[in-house]
DNA sequence: GACAAACCTCACCTTTACGTTAGAGTGAGG
DNA sequence: CCTCACTCTAACGTAAAGGTGAGGTTTGTC
């Protein structure tokens, strides 16, 4: 057994974080994770917080975050960061983000509602169609109050 | 000027789509989308609903759809879609999605939890770091109710 | 010391969704 | 007919985020 408890391999690490080491490899090309050390013989010794920064870029790539900007923003830190200015720093790195999480969830909530919606048409839709031709299908509701969503008239020359 | 009206060649539909010719080709390939017919020279020329076509495409991708999946759903339509059950596949195809949209909001709404509750934690941080040296920082809501957030210890060790 | 499991460093492969020339042909106005 | 903008096909390039060996070394155990 690795006779030092504070220090893990890339194995355990990976196994910890659900990454495969080519994606720990990965991280550390980047500059994303760097081992606390290494053996002698050259095995990457990580401290246990490396399962903390595993994650983390694992949330900021569920922001959408890619991992150059991920790389980048920790260069920037490390070049002109004294002290408590990291801390503003990293707001700044979530501030600058979270407008744009926002925006994704509006649009996908929109996205949700066209869905929804087409979704709701075809089941009226179904209903007149047992007995009628597809031709008719087409326009059956054309007289209805309930206009044609766009994610259904995009198919209706589609077919 | 193109003395059809209901035709468009290619840079017309890719000024109205925002799409360059060479997506429009490259949906081509991937039979998302055919002219609806040629000029005997050679020229592509799109109806009006190409428009429609484009941004429905789009919109799939915004859901999170692959260029392959529509592709494959529409071969599929082609293939074994006799009329009505058509709108009965589009049903389906769009109920497969929505419930992970429906995950994908909830979990982009956690992440921008988790970003709110760091910069908060943050604010006030930054409060106490004004003078005091960072060290300190790092550690001045030890003993506060709050618990350090995940999106900032991840950076403690970091710099 | 021997062995297996884990690890090392290259270095090339994969997919997705296009971008980017290259070289040649087309279409409409003048 | 000329010209110029537009379009054609074909084919190679790109970026992101790893995957997949190859060939060799280290560790820890027996």
């Amino acid at each position: 057994m690795p006779q030092d408890k504070t220090h893990m391999r890339i194995g355990e690490l990976s196994r910890i974080s659900g990454k495969t080491s080519r994606t720990l490899h990965f991280y550390e090309e980047l500059g994303l994770l760097t081992p606390a050390s290494r053996t002698k013989g050259g095995f990457r010794l990580y401290a246990r917080s490396a399962v903390l920064r595993v994650q983390w870029i694992e949330r900021l790539q569920e922001l959408g975050f890619s991992l150059q900007e991920v790389s980048a923003f920790l260069s920037e830190l490390h070049a002109h960061s004294t002290g408590p200015a990291t801390m503003s720093q990293l707001q700044d790195f979530y501030r600058g983000k979270i407008e744009e999480t926002r925006a994704a969830i509006r649009r996908l909530q929109d996205l949700e509602a066209e869905l929804t919606g087409a979704i709701s048409y075809l089941d009226e839709c179904r209903a007149c169609t047992s007995e009628t031709a597809r031709a008719a299908c087409l326009s059956c509701h054309e007289e209805s109050d309930r206009r044609l969503p766009d994610m259904v008239a995009a198919i209706h020359d589609a077919v």
